[in-house]
DNA sequence: CCGGTTGTTCAGCG
DNA sequence: GCGCTGAACAACCG
């Protein structure tokens, strides 16, 4: 489930159950759930790759890293992390790290840097990126505070939608090119999100797991790139070095 | 059945 | 204190 376009939709589907009252919870997670009975759900939110269930004054922040899942009006074979039961439904979390904190998101988190957000500001992102011009644009593309909701898949294929080599470094890019990466990393988001919707996710993978380029046909290369070290896709053909 | 991973945090080291 | 490395987490797919 991970990257921030999912936990929009995740978000969505969660609608029904907005304003409604827990009528019962339950779970393993180490923070304090008992209280929850009785208490109105505010509003579901996200930032990023952080789903958060709002409470009066206080949230939950819910992280799925690598293999959390959710389930609606369903279950696993497994003991939920967190489980909340309403009139119209439930939910289940599972695997997932579970954060109670007092307050308000509002208080915590710059909706500016959320790719998926109304309030993405474009200009900041620039702005932030001009500081660090030694970082390598893989690692650039998934650091949250810059790009919050971008992950490994999305990195890949703006990289190679762009034609930017993964090697590069986000100093040497031209201003055109870094304007280009900041635009893409919130349209492909966007276009994830279309295609998760619509089941067809994988389908419209360019060069991410692709043995072959699309464009050019050759083999596609792969590696372990930047500080983060995480398997990216790319073609050495069409995607120029830039550093 | 083993290898790999849509991610983050933290301990331990030099 | 810093940057770097690797472990931990413990599910699921192919």
């Amino acid at each position: 489930m991970p990257e921030g376009p999912s936990i929009v939709i995740l978000k969505e589907e969660l609608k029904p159950f907005k304003g409604k009252k827990v009528l019962e919870v339950s779970g393993d997670t180490s923070v304090q759930i008992d209280d929850l009975v009785n208490m109105k759900v505010h509003d579901f939110r996200t930032w990023g790759k952080h789903f958060l269930i709002c409470f009066k004054n206080f949230f939950f922040r819910i992280h799925f890293l690598l293999w959390g899942t959710y389930r609606i009006n369903e279950r696993k074979d497994a003991t939920p992390r967190l489980s909340l039961r309403f009139k119209n439904g439930e939910v289940n979390f599972y695997t997932c790290s579970i954060r109670r904190i007092e307050g308000s998101p509002d208080d915590f988190y710059d909706w500016e840097s959320d790719v998926m957000a109304d309030e993405w500001n474009a200009a900041k992102a620039e702005k932030k990126l001009k500081e660090m011009k030694k970082v390598n644009v893989s690692d650039a593309l998934l650091n949250q505070e810059i790009f919050s909701g971008v992950g490994n898949i999305i990195k890949n294929e703006v990289l190679f939608r762009i034609k930017i080599h993964p090697e590069s470094s986000t100093g040497a890019l031209p201003k055109r090119k870094l304007k280009e990466m900041i635009k893409e990393a919130r349209n492909y988001s966007f276009d994830f999100y279309t295609w998760k919707k619509a089941f067809e996710l994988k389908k419209n993978w360019l060069i991410y797991k692709k043995k072959k380029c699309p464009r050019c046909n050759i083999p596609s290369e792969k590696g372990y790139i930047g500080k983060t070290k995480r398997l990216t896709f790319f073609c050495n053909n069409c995607q120029a070095l830039f550093g």
